[in-house]
DNA sequence: TGCAGATCGCGCATAAACACGCAATTCTCA
DNA sequence: TGAGAATTGCGTGTTTATGCGCGATCTGCA
């Protein structure tokens, strides 16, 4: 598990690494060494103090002597320590979702997610938008670009996923019109229709989906045919699903089939090969 | 435009496939350096840093020293939008405001502004809050403790300063009831009560004056005596300021002499003991 | 409680990485 | 073919990251 297998670096490893690294040691260690971080990186002790002082500040682990400890909220890391996986499919599904923009003014709106942050990044280089979301991490992204304009959803934020939720959202949606709003889920079948694992976050996002005049799902391969706990609607109020054509190619196409037949136009994207064009 | 005539090139690589390319080692890599970059693409380091910051201008990526790293696994300080100015006194009336807060259970809500958001972190130390804000980097910074239950007002984001405003968010607040609020300002004095620049910015923060039963103003000796364009309130709705005293004497204990007068209780904190550079 | 050793925080010095402006080159388009 | 724009490399001074050494602080043990 420890991938700590030491690749013997001559070279130091970059503080960003470094710091990456000691998040992913707490959370399998829950605690973890000045001394032996110093070795394990080819770096000074006192460079690894300012990693962990620096870390200490955001709250992500608590300093001790002699090293730090996992703070509780260590072990479900918020979004952007979590991105790692399939970011290849998310990258290319966000290439795609883009092209659902129609150009000009338009509102555009995100529910949470790693996929949706993607996207959000993609499409708001295109001109011009209002964007509605409930995602304080897309906000935070979106704020500095002047040619955005962002509305937030407010509402209260479960711990975890910088998603605001809650009946007060659900009151603030009421009062907004969307025109396309992507939609993160943590699965999608014909059977189960949209799924996440929150109830708070299903309800929601589904008043969101009710504003919208046009739904874009966007889900990696690995949610198709997945059901989770809370519904957050049926296929039916689905335009578009923007998915990657997986790697088992089985069960993928047979449930992208099902879907098909429910009347969901869907995009199965090829993650990015080795380059594009 | 740019790009679109993408034809014949054999030359080193081009721009925008260098940058293609960056990207797609970031979704494999995690990081990357400058220096092997440049050799990999056999151009100069400059050229290089000129890249990722094309790069991180899109929001695609995140710079380090020596790199970049993807941007879903950045890990930058929030509250970076105004560097280091003032830091001590910031911090040290940061530690005064923690003590206006009750021990135990209480609704703390924060205004946007770097002192506001310093005196987010200190209070949140002490056990469990439910915090209320209309400022989107005190909200992600406080999302991450497990310990802080996190209402975001909801509304529109005024570039260039994190903070909610506007109609919407004036009827999210008039839900919600606040214990203590602490309040950024731009200026602050006897003749003009407190000021903002931004006319949105003070009728929000109005609302959610009026919301609260115990106003708290934090602000640097620096806005001492200053009137700015949008009057937020009155001078008589405030109960505590804070502030530092700062290094002209003279004018800063005359004004606070004259808020005093008001009916303010005025703490003034001394800079930390610590040098400023 | 008091002592020894480890750990820490902080300031300083150094080297690497950086931003910026300028000039030379290359490319685009008419 | 030539003018204008974009791209690139280099040199400048500035910022950032790092390692070392000092005195202060903490941990563990008697």
């Amino acid at each position: 598990m420890t991938e700590a297998a030491d690749q013997t670096k001559r070279r130091p490893v970059r503080r960003s690494e470094r710091m990456a690294a000691i998040l992913e040691s707490l959370t399998v260690q829950s605690s973890v060494e000045v001394s032996l971080l110093a070795t394990r990186f080819a770096v000074s002790e006192a460079t690894l103090r300012r990693d962990l002082g620096l870390l200490e500040e955001q709250r992500l682990l608590t300093r001790t002597h002699g090293g730090a400890v996992a703070q509780d909220l260590a072990f479900e890391l918020p979004v952007r320590y979590r991105g790692t996986q399939r970011r290849a499919e998310k990258r290319a599904i966000a290439e795609a979702a883009a092209a659902e923009v129609p150009i000009g003014p338009h509102v555009v709106a995100f529910t949470g997610g790693t996929t949706t942050s993607e996207v959000a990044r993609r499409v708001t280089d295109h001109g011009e938008l209002t964007v509605v979301t409930n995602a304080l991490n897309i906000a935070m992204d979106l704020v500095l670009r002047p040619q955005v304009k962002v509305i937030v959803v407010g509402g209260v934020s479960r711990p975890q996923s910088y998603e605001l939720v809650g009946p007060w959202a659900e009151d603030f949606i009421a009062a907004v019109n969307i025109g396309t709003i992507f939609v993160g889920v943590d699965g999608i079948s014909a059977r189960g229709g949209l799924t996440t694992h929150d109830e708070m976050e299903a309800a929601t996002n589904r008043a969101m989906i009710d504003r919208a005049e046009r739904v874009v799902v966007v889900a990696d391969s690995s949610k198709l045919g997945r059901v989770m706990l809370a519904r957050i609607a049926a296929l039916d109020v689905v335009d578009v699903l923007i998915t990657d054509s997986g790697t088992d190619v089985d069960d993928t196409t047979a449930e992208i089939d099902a879907i098909r037949a429910l009347g969901v136009t869907v995009v199965a994207v090829t993650a990015a090969p080795a380059t594009e064009r």
